[in-house]
DNA sequence: TATTAAATGATAGCATTACTATCATATATA
DNA sequence: TATATATGATAGTAATGCTATCATTTAATA
């Protein structure tokens, strides 16, 4: 038996839901791919459209426009990126070792999950740590935010925050740390590999060295109270 | 006397000085006001020859794209911010008071500063913080580094480590935790005020409270050594 | 002051992007 | 077999992201 890990996702992300057809899957794996290789910028839905070997047209019958596209990706990796949390610290008692193994799934690249064989996991972390940041560096922020957009990133930092909170309740700032955990697993990653003199791993270049590094920034600052 | 501020920019930024004219200068200002005021997303050449009262082509005889553009803001930025930074931790002895100044510098709203009348380094450090981080997030951060388009930024980062590590010599990350302070002085900003539950400044929206957070950060890490 | 160089203005044009609309055809479902 | 539903094919339009040309103004310099 395959299980399939479905991922509820907020409707208004999408014109029709593309997880409910062919070609909305293809445009959803053709789009990480194409992200993934050639950036955000300039990637349009004609290029995405000969990927597929479909029109323009197809592309815009599921999604309104790119952006609208990209925060669909994010929300989808933050939602999926929750479910791995809360699958691999399952069972696990003591916080400050839940919050370890948290930092770890940040900061660690994925193995492709089979059970989407539509989402390629591994290019859209790659993807969340390059762009993920521009779906809400926008002047749409406000608006977006209240239609939901981005439920899954702030569920997943709430998530993070209560563990904190549970390693150490006098703590004050268990959301700003666990936004700040997040921000820089990705931004330390990419750092580490393109403008490496900002970071403190430019010689091995290995994801273990951003673990260690968050491990401690964050147990210290839990630790002294 | 009227002392003029001189930033000395990398000269592969623009095609011709916008400081050496006055349609230049315009060109600075009103792209930070226009920026500012409706993102960097929707900015577009032909919008900023309108807004200015010149065309076009005016524009791109100073500038090749709004990428280069932006990245010369921001460049400027931080090489602003490191005047303003070794002016005022100038005199002080103590490494850690040096650090609080300098966080203290940038988590706060900038007053816009007479020397350089052509550009608004209030709104300015509004771009950096909705902004700043699309400068080097994309695809071709490589080769913009190679024409080193972020040494101001790195220059910043080195000179906020180089304090780090007088503040406490066997800290492990000196480099990561300077861009993680600086990347978080303005990203635990925008949260603030946009995603506010990422944050627990959500209340009061103050930026006390970030510096507060920042300082807390910093200094159990350091001073556990 | 005349001469010349540099900067700007005005206009045109072209390829790509970001869509929207329409009609035909294939495919599933009732 | 009728009928939705999804896709394909094609067209078209406004805006974006440029480049090129020539005229005119302003500034430098001889």
């Amino acid at each position: 038996m395959k299980l399939q890990l479905q991922i509820k996702m907020n409707e208004a992300l999408f014109i029709r839901n593309p997880e409910s057809s062919e070609l909305g899957k293809k445009i959803l794996k053709h789009s990480v791919q194409l992200i993934y290789k050639s950036g955000f910028e300039t990637f349009t839905f004609k290029k995405l459209a000969e990927d597929i070997g479909t029109t323009e047209a197809g592309i815009y019958r599921y999604f309104e426009n790119k952006h609208k596209l990209l925060i669909y990706l994010t929300a989808w990796y933050w939602g999926w990126l929750e479910f791995q949390i809360s699958f691999h610290t399952n069972n696990i008692k003591k916080p400050t070792e839940k919050l370890k193994r948290i930092i770890k799934l940040l900061a660690t690249a994925v193995e492709d999950d089979e059970k989407t064989s539509y989402l390629n996991e591994s290019l859209l972390h790659q993807i969340i740590i390059s762009e993920g940041s521009k779906a809400y560096l926008t002047k749409q922020v406000e608006e977006d935010n209240k239609k939901h957009f981005f439920k899954p990133y702030k569920d997943l930092c709430a998530a993070i925050g209560i563990i904190i909170s549970e390693c150490s309740p006098k703590y004050k700032y268990p959301k700003s740390l666990a936004s700040t955990i997040i921000e820089m697993a990705h931004f330390q990653n990419f750092f580490m590999n393109n403008l490496p003199s900002l970071t403190d791993f430019g010689n091995k270049k290995e994801e273990s060295e951003i673990i260690d590094f968050l491990n401690d920034l964050v147990f210290t600052s839990l630790k002294k109270i």
